[in-house]
DNA sequence: CGGCCTTTTGTGCAAGCGGTCAAAAAGTCG
DNA sequence: CGACTTTTTGACCGCTTGCACAAAAGGCCG
């Protein structure tokens, strides 16, 4: 534990918060040291000193993403009916990112992005993703399992099955949104989901 | 028509083919020009000179790609039931996935790859993902309007917004499979949505 | 107040990147 | 056979990248 020494002069999650919005908006490859440093308004040795090489400071942004989409979701799921807030998980992306295609803003979901670009040659991205998807698909499983019981939702899969389904359908369309889409029918086709998951 | 001079030493198609499976396995940015002169076995020049630059390269690879891929979807939906054939499009990224992701062969969906890849920072490849976007819901949701007419497919939605579903669906299967996929769970899943969009 | 420890600052660097170019080579055609 | 056209070849370029380092600076503790 380190307790004297210069004090560090930045908000070191600030930093991080604004790491991720650079991340987000232009993926990994696309940003370089050199935005981050300009973004921040930080020194390059001070950056690594904080966060050590990019990878690692990725890595960190995507893990404080997840934290917090993944406080949302429990919180979403944690009472009233099971559907209905399901629906609202699902169709969220596809409200924010019409517009935020048009700017600069931040792009689909990081964890997709992240599992696109880097986890096929990094195996601690992977672990990262994995753990998240497996994560999801608990959390949501779970409200499916008690929406059965309370016949709010179908048993004619179970609800892994259905949960699995939703990873999928809200990843597919985080990335579909990417390249401009058509709201209504986003929505249209998050409500025949819903529809199905009905008892 | 340029009929006389040097005559080119390669096959052109063959070479865009071997791009492909490289700008597949590692994407775009991870795919150096040397490491394509290495794959492909020809000079640096002969390379700009037959595909301009490393971009044009890429969306050609892609494009060929998704043509590739239209053929099959087209011809798997051309006669007989619906649903066993939208079935088999799922199911196919989801098994060959599992083991591909492993190796170092090619993964996920180049479509979705492009998509989290490219798509935020050039209009071109935007423009050719979302063209492929549209021609897969369009002959998908053919397909669907005559199942529902053959009394096959539920009519509790629109085959456009069902179609929409199943565009989300097979993407975000491919991007998620990336990350190492339990296949039986997968299979549930696809087998969930189908089941869902029984009559 | 002076030693101590850590962060800051800014320069510097090797490596790799995508892309270019001029000369040599290999065909075709008059 | 010699002019012409195109491709091949391999060296080369400027730029950016991620990263390291030495000196300066700032706050705590004895």
């Amino acid at each position: 534990m380190a307790r004297t020494g210069r004090p560090r002069a930045f908000d070191k999650d600030q930093a991080l918060e604004r790491a991720l919005l650079l991340f987000w908006s232009r993926g990994y490859g696309a940003t370089s040291v050199q935005d981050l440093v300009d973004a921040l308004a930080l020194e390059r040795g001070s950056l690594y000193g904080a966060f050590g090489d990019k990878r690692n400071f990725y890595l960190a942004a995507v893990q404080l993403y997840w934290d917090t989409y993944e406080h949302r979701l429990v919180e979403a799921l944690a009472s009233g009916p099971v559907l209905p807030a399901l629906r609202e998980v699902l169709a969220t992306p596809a409200r924010t990112e019409e517009y935020a295609a048009e700017a600069g803003g931040p792009q689909g979901c990081m964890i997709g992005n992240t599992t696109a670009e880097l986890v096929p040659q990094d195996a601690e991205a992977r672990e990262l993703v994995a753990r998240s998807h497996a994560r999801f698909t608990r959390i949501v499983a779970d409200a499916l399992r008690r929406g059965q019981a309370e016949g709010e939702v179908t048993r004619s899969a179970t609800p892994e099955a259905q949960a699995q389904l939703l990873l999928f359908t809200v990843q597919g369309l985080s990335l579909v949104s990417r390249a401009g889409l058509d709201t209504a029918a986003a929505l249209a086709a998050v409500d025949a989901l819903i529809d199905a998951l009905r008892a």
